[in-house]
DNA sequence: GGCATCACCGCAAACGATTGCGGAACTGTT
DNA sequence: AACAGTTCCGCAATCGTTTGCGGTGATGCC
């Protein structure tokens, strides 16, 4: 930047002190309306922009938020960023982005970097291997709001947004009963993630509660290969799973991979329900029958409940944003 | 923030001034290292981090890239995205992500907040509906570098970085007639766009180069969908296509919708090429084959380029990355 | 004419860090 | 003892903005 507009300058200019400029653009009564006028104008034409970081120095405010995501190309966080991103603009805040890879160390290394950066605050997924999320309790205590949203810790006391786990679970395991599906393979990721657990605990549940005696297989996998390699097993044992449900799109492209190696057709040979944001689920034919969990709606809610922080209105609690039913053809 | 650790309090906690303290953390030789040693371990102690907003205020170097992208959840920037945050970690750089939404009025905007936070460089993907450039070339007259990168305008003299977008389609079309290949159909994107004006000029020339009689149906599409309309249209022809060439991952999901629908074996019945960083063509089984253009690298390649821009060594010019294919089972 | 009341504007101190320059205290030399 | 040369450190200005407070000139009123 070679020499933007100050207000020193446009002060000079007019013959005003830099105090008058700074109230006339901010439409201070103190200011005569002519003294506005030329003040404006003259700052159109220059294109005066305050600079953010003096802006941010005096006022100890600097309209930016952190949010921290494994990776920004997996499946789910991109909608999740889009909605960010949207919000943020409307309402004047600026995101800096940054990946943990899943490793905890980088993890606290992007901590440094908020703080470096004086944040206002933080929207955090953590990494599975996150032990200790001390460091960003201590960032809250200091004044830094945090909203920890889909992977968030079991910890207490701390500002959470979730997909509605449980929830997305229990549709997904009522449509197959629904269904009258009977053998249903049941494909969970890593068993040491809430989010697992949760889901795994809902579905299974469903199935207790309505006295069914034939019981999905579940099936713990880390990726797409795993999905793919567990569903090949089922098909080569003697007794043929007749439904296939998968708790993550990454599953799902793992299943459906083999579905098609194998050449089933849906939903005759076999039917398909997962869990997802939607996309994935749409490419193929027929579309998959999904529980959508919009990472975009998930967005806009911790935005909202980041605002409710920074406002004040500041109870720590969990909240959900609610799944619903996207029928394809898969089931 | 509260009340973070500054200069001033370690300054008067050791009886020092603030510039004794400030060159002692810099590891100044002025600074005797008995005095260093203690100013270091209070600092680590009190987690001391420099306020970036005044560091920027005094250097007039915010260490911050804007990044403006369409969208973040289309297909292929999440890649792009994912190197840029890798290198600008490495560097120390930060980064504010911008989304356009393909709308030259948002894209403005954006550029005023770029100016509003003094970046040091801006990479940007312009909307196909942006008629003037002016703004962003004002940006980089004052002093803020701009690599334009994937949607460059067609102006003359700017920095931009590239796919070889003329070298993968002919790759394309090379597959195609090395596989005596006879009726194609080729679905290229909005013609307006200088991506697939140089995707469409290169596919046509191998063909007319190779003395081809039978030239390939070419259709622009829009989206997904109207891609699923053509694909399907061209099958209801009497003269149905061998082989479908698809311009981009969007237009991939469109065609190999319709191709389900059909029921038609890949590539059996149909073969498959498509231009692609490599995700989608990984999801269908066969895996399409798919010349690769790598977001992951145009990132990394864009950042360098920055870099050097940065130093001084800049000279305008445009750069690309290369294109390799991949082999899957579709064609 | 004297005095209070406005409307309008400027002074100056902050915010936190960087950095040129000058200066104190010490060592060593003649 | 006087002086030069080091070593180590502090003063103060600066970046661009915000904001409390005080000040000037005009007006109105008795």
């Amino acid at each position: 930047m070679k020499d933007a507009t100050t207000l020193k300058k446009i002060s000079r200019a007019l013959n005003l002190s830099i105090s008058t400029v700074s109230r006339a653009l901010k439409n201070h009564p103190d200011i005569s309306e002519k003294t506005k006028l030329k003040v404006t104008e003259l700052a159109a034409l220059l294109e005066y922009e305050p600079n953010a970081y003096a802006v941010q120095l005096r006022t100890n405010n600097s309209k930016v938020f952190g949010l921290m995501v494994p990776s920004v190309t997996y499946y789910f966080y991109d909608s999740f960023i889009a909605a960010m991103e949207e919000e943020c603009r409307a309402n004047g805040y600026s995101l800096m982005i940054l990946q943990s890879g899943d490793n905890p160390a980088i993890e606290q290394e992007n901590l440094r970097l908020c703080r470096q950066n004086r944040i206002t605050g933080l929207f955090a997924c953590i990494t599975p291997n996150t032990t200790s999320i001390n460091a960003f309790l201590k960032l809250d205590e200091s004044g830094i709001p945090i909203i920890f949203f889909d992977k968030v810790p079991a910890f207490e006391a701390c500002n959470k947004v979730c997909l509605a786990d449980a929830a997305a679970a229990k549709i997904a395991a009522e449509t197959i009963i629904y269904k009258k599906k009977k053998r249903v393979l049941a494909l969970f990721g890593n068993n040491n993630l809430s989010i697992t657990q949760r889901r795994l605990a809902a579905f299974t549940e469903i199935f207790r509660l309505n006295n069914i005696k034939a019981l999905p297989g579940i099936e713990h996998v880390q990726n797409a290969d795993e999905a793919k390699i567990k569903t090949h097993a089922a098909f080569k044992s003697k007794n043929k799973p007749d439904t296939i449900f998968c708790m993550s799109d990454e599953i799902l492209t793992g299943a459906m991979k083999a579905i098609q190696e194998l050449q089933l057709k849906i939903p005759h040979d076999i039917t398909v329900i997962s869990i997802s944001n939607g996309i994935i689920p749409k490419l193929y034919y027929p579309e998959i029958t999904y529980v959508e969990t919009s990472g975009y709606k998930l967005g806009k809610l911790a935005f909202t409940r980041m605002m409710a922080c920074l406002a004040g209105r500041t109870f720590v609690q969990e909240l959900t944003v609610d799944s619903v039913l996207v029928e394809g053809g898969s089931i």
